[in-house]
DNA sequence: TTTTCCTCCCAAAGCGCTTTGGATATCCCT
DNA sequence: AGGGATATCCAAAGCGCTTTGGGAGGAAAA
């Protein structure tokens, strides 16, 4: 059914040569003898073997990415939209993914796995932790990659896209104190990814530059699911000195944190001020929220759009793009701010 | 950096054809000899190009499936979870997954050429709808296949994975009834997935066997976002004649709703009761809200693994198992179901 | 007219692997 | 000792594509 190179070049009376070059765009081929081409190809449905393709070019118009799979691992929210802005862009040059499961503990050898196959021909990178060890090892690897987000004491020099999250943090957390708080929460995402710690920074910086100190109560790290938002704002409520503020990594966690001043019969934005980070996830609006939120907004899904974009201009080599971009976030203010409430 | 076989080969002093096939497991190599070569692996990391061997082959140990993608399009929550579940299977047996991304118009040719290009063994399919026309246009294609869902209307004879979506809402339905509810609503995804149809048509049936109807203003198809949960909730309780019962078809969606019956200042459980379905996302456990949840429950998770296991059979010829299946869904009681409330 | 230069096309050599179809040596049996 | 198994190994032919290194023929330059 399928027909390959060599009997479309019998179909034409050309060689093999001349179609090849008819169909990658080469000048050296006659204006009508390339439309002839096209409608063969048309006509008989034609498709290069991708296999052969790269065998003899090395190259395979495909970003690999390991997705680490363990029974206790839990898929995240955030990964489908950051999925969604990678596909947006790939598609149109007509590059696809490589997704290869992998234990947590095996990441590093699926990824050397992975580049040699040669199905690949760009890496791209998440979930970054403090000092983490995958760049050091793509960097070994000879083949272009960009990571979303930074290491930390890392060294500097690899390709990376990033939102400042110190900043975001510490424009939210001055937002607060303007507003005469004093006891601010955090709901952060997982201690060992380095966007948490970063943002805890940012934080710590305002809070400083006031006078004021993280209080350790006050922060907690956790998967940003609805659940563990509920719980930590349920114990921050419970505490003597509770706070008046709440600062949440993501509108998952957002959720469930309202969810719990609600129960508790309190009004955001009055009794309680929440400023979220958002990342523009459709599934959950910051402005459809009962009480619209406040948020610090940066899109994953264009993130993953960008990403897709530097990638690919890396391999096709076409065009430079900064190696290094770090992103800004909105601080947006909506309902969930509001002063202190008095003693 | 990379060895080849070639490289290998010389470096033993021994040819291709020994290396291929101690490699591979053939018999007719001595035991030592097969020794020496797999330690010349582990010493210089030779990793067989997947290129190359799929040419040979034909075989490309990945499963290909194309991912809608558009402007409008939203990344769904429940994809990632049961990606997680393929891929759990899939890192078993050292396969990977070709994302293909693709505008939603182009998705039949898109999977044209990604069976054309040689880059995948067998294809995957879901978010099935009414008289799927992708049905058909896969069995055309001469590759293995499974389809997650089923379809309505379509001929029956091609591979799925599907729940019993009309059991599980009938059976939910029913056990409403019994508690005395007679207005039942349903806020259910959207009206052009097979799930959806057969959801409602399962409640209809349960409903009509105790003379009920369905009514129409009691039934809200959309997107499955908390956003979405929240509106249709809302919408139920400003009617009227409100319903006494929700049925939802999905855990996010009842998040909303949950929220709106918060809001109005009832009580999930006493005034009114509902009933999710529950594709044990761990983002969302039925089991944590602040009332827990009754559900009809059947892991997305598992559901991948076990398309992964019937793809990858299909594709090494191991093993034989059952082309159609339909699994039940569990009705589990918790607190949100109780006695319908007395006018 | 001869020479040079394009234009347009082709044959053939890989890319790195698997697999077919022997070869060679050893061993057992009659 | 001769013949047939048996155990090991190898050379070479692809898989379907790209790309190198020409080559023929006509147009432009000398």
């Amino acid at each position: 059914m399928a027909v390959n190179l060599k009997q479309l070049a019998e179909l034409l009376g050309l060689s093999q040569t001349t179609v090849s070059r008819a169909l990658n765009g080469f000048p050296e081929v006659n204006a009508e003898t390339r439309q002839r081409v096209l409608q063969a190809v048309r006509e008989t449905g034609y498709r290069p073997n991708r296999a052969a393709q790269r065998l003899a070019t090395g190259r395979a118009y495909s970003i690999g990415m390991v997705m680490p799979i363990a029974a206790g691992i839990d898929s995240d929210v955030h990964f489908g939209e950051f999925l969604a802005g990678l596909g947006e862009e790939a598609v149109k040059h007509d590059f696809h993914f490589v997704l290869n499961p992998s234990a947590p503990e095996d990441e590093e050898a699926t990824f050397q796995r992975l580049a040699a196959s040669g199905n690949v021909d760009a890496l791209f990178l998440a979930y970054m932790r403090a000092n983490d060890p995958r760049i050091a090892m793509l960097k070994s690897l000879s083949m272009p990659f960009v990571v979303h987000g930074r290491s930390i004491g890392e060294t500097r020099d690899y390709p990376f896209l990033d939102i400042d999250n110190t900043g975001a943090f510490y424009d939210a957390t001055r937002l607060l104190i303007q507003l005469g708080h004093q006891r601010i929460a955090l709901i952060n995402g997982p201690d060992y990814l380095s966007f948490s710690i970063r943002r805890r920074k940012g934080m710590a910086k305002a809070l400083a530059e006031h006078g004021l100190n993280i209080d350790e109560a006050l922060v907690h790290h956790s998967l940003m699911t609805d659940e563990h938002g509920y719980r930590s704002m349920q114990r921050f409520l419970q505490q003597p000195d509770a706070p008046t503020a709440v600062l949440c990594s993501s509108t998952v966690l957002a959720l469930g944190a309202v969810r719990a001043v609600n129960q508790a019969g309190m009004a955001i934005g009055r009794d309680i001020s929440l400023i979220a980070h958002d990342d523009v996830l459709p599934m959950l609006k910051p402005e459809n929220f009962s009480v619209p939120l406040t948020t610090t907004r940066s899109s994953l899904r264009a993130a993953g759009g960008r990403i897709a974009t530097r990638l690919i201009a890396g391999i096709l080599k076409s065009g430079a793009f900064p190696d290094q971009e770090l992103w800004r976030a909105e601080l947006i203010v909506r309902a969930s701010t509001g002063p202190a409430p008095q003693k």
